[in-house]
Formats: C-alpha cells, structure tokens, sequence
DNA sequence: CCTTGACCTGGAGTGCGCTCCAGGTTGTTC
DNA sequence: GAACAACCTGGAGCGCACTCCAGGTCAAGG
C-alpha cells in the first residue's frame, strides 16, 4: 500500500499524524475527543488505524474555534449529541449557537478593558523610562 | 469596635468580605494570590485579620484582568517580583506587558474569526428553519 | 525473518487554578 | 457567658482538559 506525503492512503483519508498535522490538535487529542463524543464516525482502514476525511478536518476546525472560545467538552458533547439526533434538534443548536455566540462577544469586550487597563501601564512604565532617560543626558 | 455595611473598619480597611464583593474574587482566591505572592504586604487588624486597601482593590483589579486574559500564575508571580526588585525592573515589567498586549490582541483577532464561523453556521440553521416554515404553510 | 515506526486500546497521570476542610481564634450580640 | 458569625492557618481535594504509558498489532524495508 502507498501512503503519500500528505498522509493521504489510497485517497481513503488523512492518517493520525496528518490530521494532527492539519488542524494543530494533537493525536492525543483528537483521540480523546472521540472518546468523548465530540468526533463520530471516524474511518477505519483495514488495520483498523484511523483514517480522517476532509469533513472531519472541516469539524475539528470547528471544534478547535469553539473550544478557544471557552466552550466546554461537556457543551460540545452535547451539541454532537443533538446533531445525531437529526433534523428536529436544529432550533436548541442554534440556541446554544446563538448563547455562544453572545458569550464570545463577551469576552471581546472584556478583552478590549483589558487593552485599555494595559496600554495605561505600559504609557505609565514607558513616562518613566523617558524621565530617566532625560536625567542621565539624553542629548548624547 | 463599629464595622460599616461597606465592610470598612475605623477607616482601616475592607473586610475579606467586602474585598471579595468588591473585586468579584473570592475570599479563597484572594488567600491564595496572597500565598502565591501576587498580593504583598496585606495590612492587618489587632485580631489578626486582613484589611484590604483601597489600593489593593485596584491591584486586585489588575490581577484579575490579566488572569482573565490568559496570564498565568507564575507571570503574574514573576511580574510582582520584579516590581518588589525597584524601579530599576520597569523596563522588563514593560516589556513583559507590552508581550501580553500581543497575545491579548490575538485573542481578540481569533475571536473575531471565531465569530464568523459561528455567524456561518447560525445562519445556516436560520434558512433551514425559514424553509421548515414555508413547507409547513408560513401563510396562518 | 527481523527491525522499525506508526498506530491501536484502556487506563493512569499531570498541571493549573482554584476550592474546601478541620481545628482554632476573635469579637459582637443577647 | 454563651452563641454565633467572620476570620485565621496549613494542607488536602477537585474539575477540567488534556497527556502519557504499557503492552500489543500492523505494514513496509532491508
């Protein structure tokens, strides 16, 4: 069998390591995200080693986004589990789309203060190192 | 001796009560930056109990805004110590704030790439869901 | 055939940042 | 002076999200 640079086998899909690779999760943890429910239905060869379909790399992205943005195993949990159940369930997803949503514009907001209370300190340290700079002759 | 609603004690100082209400850290955390040496020189009653300054407040603000952002306990620890160290550190206090300003203006920008997948997928589900209302007779 | 390396499984271990607890002291209130 | 709440200390415990490990399988190369 070939396996090429990108991973790819016989065009049946990305091996472990080339998924690590793609998306900048672990092995490990992408294995650990199986376990958990957050990532079904992955392909097996006939080794019974993994083997990653684009739609995979696309869900893993997404995973990656949300869970940067605070979401917890257990949210994403249950937002695939809602997914498995079909259609019926879209309104409580994007609810929690919606929640999430909100949350992460939250924390932009925070994030913004948090410039603000920074860039303060930072013109206060660099006031100082002016000052200092001036009393040691800064005409040199 | 008369204690205040405020928590304020003959002037002295806030209660860890009212510290805790006052910053939105809690009693046990505040205890725990204390031992971590994130919060030096605490003043204390004749009882022997903590009595938080007003400037303590707004170093416990500082805190609190940097942790919110991602800065561990250990760069919070080492930014205390250098500024136990003298006036001679600000400059690596700057340049050590001037770093974190990066990383939060990082965050900001994965938030917003964050926010457009989640935009993405929330309108997908609207569509669906204007077209289940449609099919179901969107006309009563 | 043997080695090598990527992968498999179930389960244990880790690091971080709190959070809680036991046992004791203080100080106000009735 | 008894009860009660708020506080003290040192140290243990917890939840989360990984991360690592032992012991084994599989497939390619020499």
């Amino acid at each position: 069998m070939e396996t090429t640079e990108t991973g790819q086998v016989d065009g049946a899909g990305l091996t472990p390591a080339a998924m690590a690779e793609r998306t900048g999760v672990t092995i490990d943890t992408l294995r650990y995200y199986e376990r958990e429910g957050l990532l079904d239905n992955v392909a097996r060869a006939d080794s019974g080693h993994r083997r990653y379909s684009e739609d995979d790399v696309l869900w893993v992205e997404v995973l990656r986004c949300l869970r940067e943005t605070g979401m917890t195993i257990e949210q994403l949990r249950y937002y695939c589990e809602l997914g498995a159940q079909g259609d019926h369930t879209e309104p409580e997803r994007l609810a929690l789309l919606t929640d999430h949503r909100a949350k992460v514009e939250a924390q932009i907001a925070e994030r913004h203060a948090a410039l603000r209370l920074i860039d303060h300190k930072i013109s206060f340290y660099q006031q100082h190192q002016q000052q200092h700079q001036l009393q040691s002759g800064g005409d040199q």
